[in-house]
RNA sequence: GGGCAGGUGGCAGAGAGGUUAUGCGCGGGACUGCAGAUCCCGUUUACUCGGGUUCGACUCCCGACCUGCCCUCCA
């Protein structure tokens, strides 16, 4: 099997990926906690460990992805008595929609998508162990983590314990022992949504479900977990904390973090008005494009969203469009193509090195150039090598399967070659423009017509 | 104040101790009813600054400056 190498945030190094059980990855990739629509960056982590999960299966690793979904939280409490409307009720409705928005980017969904609420019981067993383990403390109905106690605290983020505290800024809470230890079990206020577990009637704290339905369902040591780089701290951190406080194990061996998504210079947030949301982009651009878009850009690096960006991964659809369209035009029945070989093995290098999406592309954009000029068995081999690379990038079009639709298509288009031939350009300009209309873009080449789906 | 990630040509964005990234844009040519696409050529000494290591650094080391993120909720 080819050798991976990722960057892993804890040691901030790149390493050979070695998996804990040997052709199988357990990858766990924190989900959103459901209280609004998906936007542009959680579509750029779903994006991004969507291709990685393609490749290392590719590679012919065998990959249990874990992708939860966060559906109880402050943050959903609140905003659901704002409209005053029940949380679990809308968590759950944001979470069909955070699906829905993901399917339509092509995000294969994950081997299992669990819930937070439908996990209380392993929730409870875990903070049972912490706390028996000595890590952490019942207060007033409320479980706290004791941070001085777990003396690697700040190992991924790289921040010691004396610096935060200088840093202030902690949240004032009389139940807790110290001001940096956080909540594994909050107690239930009046009318908020209620467990009931050994400490009384209340719900989880943020981190905790991550921890216990990762371990449930991937075991004590995940091979890969990520997320986006502000999960660092805390979120990342506390995981650290309360599975490695649980397990006395090792909690995770790479943890990859991808770059957050920035819109003129600042991190999108809703209080600057910059959010942009996937369903709004999918009303104006294929997911093939916001795919390729990604795809252009280091996963680690912040990503500069706009929309020079975007149109530009448009262009680059439509070139990759037009080039397979032609290929399958030229291709003959016997497949051969050295070339591919080459290209394939550059595009797996690039992503074998850390999953260098950039790089990959790059390889791949050259070879459709040389792809633009292909005929006969190696326009056949190229057809097939495209293909073959789509199930990682899933960028081409998809329904391209040569029915009816498509013997029309082309019907339509030698009537406009005979009009041309008559010079009734009226006719022909007609015929070329109600296609682009329905979406089908058509050009004159040397060789005849090609069209494609825009 | 502390931590992290960066600073590359008109723009986006990889990479690497000495060899063309790639793409977009722009200019010229070919082709063309028009449009688009395609093909060829060009866009000359791109790599934040200052030191150091080296035969040689944009690439390694040290320092400075700048930008963004995290340190409160965030993918």
């Amino acid at each position: 099997m080819r050798t991976v190498y990722i960057h892993d945030t804890l040691s901030g190094e790149k390493k050979e990926f070695k998996p804990v059980h040997e052709g199988r990855v357990g990858m766990y990739v924190c989900g959103p906690t459901t209280y609004d629509y998906a936007h542009i960056g959680h579509a750029r982590v779903a994006i991004m460990y969507d291709v990685f999960r393609r490749f290392l299966e590719y590679i012919d690793y065998d990959v249990l992805m874990v992708s939860n979904i966060t559906d109880i939280d402050d943050k959903i409490i609140n905003k659901a008595n704002e409209r005053g409307i029940d949380p679990i009720e809308m968590a759950h409705y944001y979470a069909r929609e955070y699906l829905k928005d993901m399917d339509n980017l092509r995000v294969r969904r994950a081997n299992i998508i669990p819930k937070a609420t439908r996990h209380m019981d392993e929730i409870i067993e875990l903070i049972k162990k912490i706390i028996a383990n000595g890590y952490a403390y019942e207060s007033k109905g409320d479980v706290y983590f004791s941070v001085s106690k777990f003396k690697e605290y700040g190992k991924l983020s790289h921040r010691r314990v004396e610096e935060m505290m200088a840093g202030a800024r902690v949240e004032v809470n009389e139940k807790k022992r110290e001001p940096l230890d956080f909540a594994l079990w909050k107690g239930a206020k009046e009318g908020e949504p209620w467990w009931s577990s050994p400490w009384g009637p209340g719900r989880p704290g943020w981190h905790i479900e991550c921890s216990a339905m990762s371990m449930r369902y991937i075991g004590e040591t995940l091979d890969i977990h990520g997320g986006g780089a502000d999960l660092i701290f805390p979120h990342h951190e506390n995981e650290i904390a309360q599975s490695e406080a649980a397990t006395g194990k090792r909690f995770v061996n790479y943890w990859m973090h991808v770059g957050l998504v920035r819109f003129e210079k600042e991190k999108m947030s809703k209080s600057i008005g910059n959010v942009f949301l996937v369903r709004d982009l999918l009303k104006k651009y294929p997911p093939e494009a916001i795919r390729i878009m990604y795809l252009n850009a280091h996963y680690r690096k912040p990503y500069e969203f706009n929309e020079q960006n975007l149109s530009e991964a448009l262009i680059l659809m439509e070139k990759i469009n037009a080039t397979y369209a032609h290929l399958r035009s030229v291709a003959s029945e016997e497949p051969e193509c050295e070339i591919c070989n080459e290209y394939e093995e550059k595009i797996l290098n690039a992503l074998a090195d850390d999953f260098n999406t950039r790089e990959a592309m790059s390889h791949y954009l050259e070879f459709i150039a040389k792809a633009r000029n292909m005929s006969g068995a190696e326009a056949a081999g190229a057809l097939q090598f495209m293909e073959k690379m789509d199930g990682i990038f899933d960028i081409l079009p998809h329904n391209s399967n040569a029915g009816l639709e498509e013997r029309l298509i082309d019907l339509v288009l030698e009537i406009r070659t005979k009009m041309r031939k008559e010079k009734r350009y009226d006719i022909a300009d007609w015929l070329r423009d109600s296609l682009a209309e329905m979406g089908i873009k058509i050009e004159d080449t040397k060789d005849g017509v090609r069209w494609y789906r825009v």
